[in-house]
DNA sequence: GGTTGCCTTGACGTTGGTGGCAAGGTTTAG
DNA sequence: CTAAACCTTGCCACCAACGTCAAGGCAACC
């Protein structure tokens, strides 16, 4: 299979598999005319990465998850390099999560405070209108 | 007050400040030889700046706030369009908070997987040690 | 042999909020 | 007089994951 067709295959396109290359997460071999030539495993491999991405990792994340895949596994999670990082991502997210609960807090305060604030306003200049 | 003071007061640099400006949200007077000069007006706006930065917004999102400050109110978040944008970004980090929710329970699930799975592997293989 | 459609490498653009440097003008203190 | 400490504008670098364009090679079909 060449670029075109895995790209179309794993829903993306040519110019980032050619990226995932120069990051080494896929090695394609070359036919005789340089071009690249991937088999069923690599469209395996992307879709991971593609999975991996969406869930919100960089592609350093992804690299032993990949390395888990190709040295056989069912699933990349499995080796201990891909459990190490979900444990960390994990922890990551659960910190996120505190912090941007924290922010909605303080947006939900200062929102509270100005509709309060613009509430007493309407409600001076009204009295003064009468 | 010049550019140097105002940024050692509010925490932050001379090249930031100078960026607030070519964003608009800073217009300092010039003295005769063309150095920037701030009142302390400015200093809050600063501060208003670089407290809703922190929050996560960005400076396209801030700029309502300063001109409520700049139009005489003691606070930047009572005039309309501030209120609008407290109310875009609550919305904003509901979703968010829901979508990094969903995150977080996928990561503890592949993860719980993947440990049951190495621990399931471990026992087969003491099993044929045996 | 010309067109079409693949493929190649290389290089620049994007987004936001700065950091850092260059080359120069100003002011103040010694 | 000069050194230090300010200030000015302007431009390049950064991070990530690509998009997009350029210039060209290769393959297949009419």
């Amino acid at each position: 299979m060449r670029i075109g067709e895995l790209a179309e295959r794993a829903g993306t396109s040519t110019r980032t598999l050619r990226y995932y290359e120069s990051q080494g997460l896929v090695c394609p071999r070359r036919s005789a005319n340089g071009y690249r030539i991937y088999d069923e495993a690599e469209l395996r491999v992307v879709h991971e990465i593609r999975a991996l991405l969406a869930v919100g990792f960089g592609l350093d994340d992804i690299r032993p998850f990949v390395a888990c895949l190709r040295a056989g596994n069912s699933s990349g999670d499995v080796c201990p390099d891909s459990v190490a990082v979900l444990r960390r991502k994990l922890a990551e997210v659960d910190d996120y999560l505190d912090r941007l609960g924290a922010v909605r807090h303080q947006l939900h305060d200062q929102l509270a405070r100005a509709i309060a604030h613009r509430e007493e306003t309407c409600l001076r200049t009204r009295s003064r209108a009468d």
